[in-house]
DNA sequence: CTTTAGCACTCTTTTTGCTTAACTGCTATA
DNA sequence: TATAGCAGTTAAGCAAAAAGAGTGCTAAAG
């Protein structure tokens, strides 16, 4: 059991490490505790015998180890309010509602880095509850044409077509048609297997060259499956912290960052906002990721931010939350 | 002026530079030219009275300057023919011809990155003569529409409309016509213009809810002014060139990739393939930028590497040629 | 006139020992 | 239970020493 003194020792070591990125010594912490240093020593022993604290060597002082942080997470920290600054920043963002949703949620993020010094990442794809609504073919020239699919939830997505010489535009204008009349509302995930076991006979029966005009609109609609962006800004911001004062930890970092494979990997499920602390992420023990999951008119994804262990978790908690609610709405 | 076997030697030593990373010696250069260090010595010495090599310290062996780099591009190093393994990986991309060009760029620039270990950056926006070809507003639901935009060049922009409360359908209808019949043919910069000193008027005439309705539209078309687009990647493959070994080299290089006002400085309007090494490059001394414009079909932008002064220039070059004439077609 | 051998000199890099300052743990005492 | 005091540990900074890699210069040889 860990009694109120320790607990409120425990707050001011995290806080204080947070701040100063120093471990914090028995002498600094006399005058707020008012007692002498060997006092604050002996609760630092126990604390240390919990797993909360760690030394960086025998004659250190103390730093939060993982446990520490996670305690601190869960039992100490309070919900914390934006300031009016940071409130103000965002604010210009989800006013303006002419941005297409995943514009806002990037352009929101790039500032929540700015602000907080962290690295903001952004995953998103459509949801596999968009149904195409329309499809419009503009023709460019005379073997090219754009093909917009828009769906039911408002996402948009555009792809060429390039038409093989030698073919009538009634043909063309047939296929287009054909695929029309057989695509709407079906779910972007299965558009793919619609053309090729629905669309694909009807055309072989109406349609002369109907091979090569197939093909073409296949290539250009067999991809619509979920394909999930990826957004990293702010990465040097992250370097600033002292923490990440060696190349090779620096080198290790910006290569995971740079791997939009394993970046896509940090995508959250959970509908809260959840804290992942050193060892319990998979970028590095000195680093924390918070995030949460969103969803909105078809887009879903993640939101998160990556920081140092001694991330100010409140504040971030709070700029993620504030997105998170910006979007719901 | 310079003798052939300074010419040689030159050559040599920037090419063993480039690949080393080490400061090359006078008895590294014996074998191969067949004659003592001393002799290599002297020649060494003249090539610094010229300024085309420089020493890290008094007793150091030589490095190129960036004078010496210059020549070498400029002088000696013969146009080089990609690999068949660069010519696949990167084959692979335009025979695909799906894909949106801005798309199949970024896709093949990620693959140069990987294949160089350079950073590529990709910067584009859509080219002043895209005029707009068509306008779709599809409705997603009682508030808000979706409006797509496309051009005579095959260039698709969508916005959201938000449409305000009790306003009658036929009114949104209205002022849609009236928008489709003045807007079509107008350059995308001058959207914004034509909205206000044509539609507004017309509509402020025709339609009873004017105001709410035009800037619902104005505040979704108005920004279609040229945005250019800027994608930066494999900036962690730069970092593992030997002479970013410095944590502060590191930040400050990589602050400038995140920064993106300064990435669209990197603009190249020349169209042949441009090299800027070391300090003729706004980025690093110890870095060169190779680059060039390019333009398809209403789309224009720049493509880059990013490498060590120490880049495969010859290599460098050849991968964005070949890009280049990739897009081209 | 060009090339070479030889040698003194310079500068970097690595290792080592030393000193100082910042802490802690422990023990004895209030 | 809290405190004062002291011995012990470690990091960090600094200077000196030793080793290694190259150069420039001079004088002699081709």
């Amino acid at each position: 059991m860990i009694t109120d003194r320790q607990k409120k020792l425990l707050k001011t070591i995290v806080e204080n490490y947070i701040k100063t990125a120093r471990p914090v010594s028995s002498k600094a912490l006399c005058k707020r505790f008012k007692c002498s240093s060997a006092t604050i020593r002996n609760e630092m022993a126990s604390l240390e015998g919990l797993g909360l604290l760690q030394k960086t060597h025998t004659s250190s002082g103390r730093v939060p180890s993982d446990k520490g942080y996670r305690y601190y997470v869960d039992n100490i920290m309070k919900p914390e309010e934006l300031s009016d600054e940071d409130v103000m920043r965002l604010g210009q963002i989800f006013s303006n509602n002419s941005l297409v949703l995943s514009d806002a949620i990037s352009k929101s993020m790039e500032i929540v880095s700015e602000l907080t010094n962290y690295t903001a990442i952004v995953l998103g794809r459509s949801s596999d509850d968009n149904r195409i609504a329309k499809v419009e073919v503009v023709p460019i020239d005379n073997n090219k044409m754009i093909a917009i699919v828009i769906t039911d939830k408002g996402h948009v997505e555009n792809r060429n077509v390039t038409i093989p010489d030698n073919i009538s535009k009634d043909e063309v204008k047939r296929v287009i048609e054909i695929i029309d009349k057989l695509i709407i509302g079906v779910s972007l995930s299965d558009v793919a297997k619609v053309l090729e076991f629905e669309v694909k006979p009807v055309i072989d029966k109406a349609v002369k060259q109907h091979e090569a005009l197939y093909n073409a609109f296949y290539n250009a609609f067999s991809d619509f499956g979920p394909k999930q962006s990826v957004m990293v800004r702010g990465t040097s911001n992250l370097l600033k912290e002292p923490e990440f004062d060696d190349v090779d930890k620096i080198r290790s970092i910006l290569n995971k960052f740079d791997d939009h494979d394993f970046i896509r990997n940090i995508k959250e499920d959970d509908d809260g906002i959840k804290v992942y602390i050193g060892s319990e992420n998979q970028i590095d023990d000195d680093i924390s990721v918070i995030k949460t999951y969103f969803y909105k008119d078809g887009e879903e994804g993640t939101i998160a931010l990556v920081g140092p262990k001694r991330m100010e978790y409140g504040r971030a908690e709070a700029l993620l939350n504030y997105i998170k609610e910006n979007i719901g709405r």
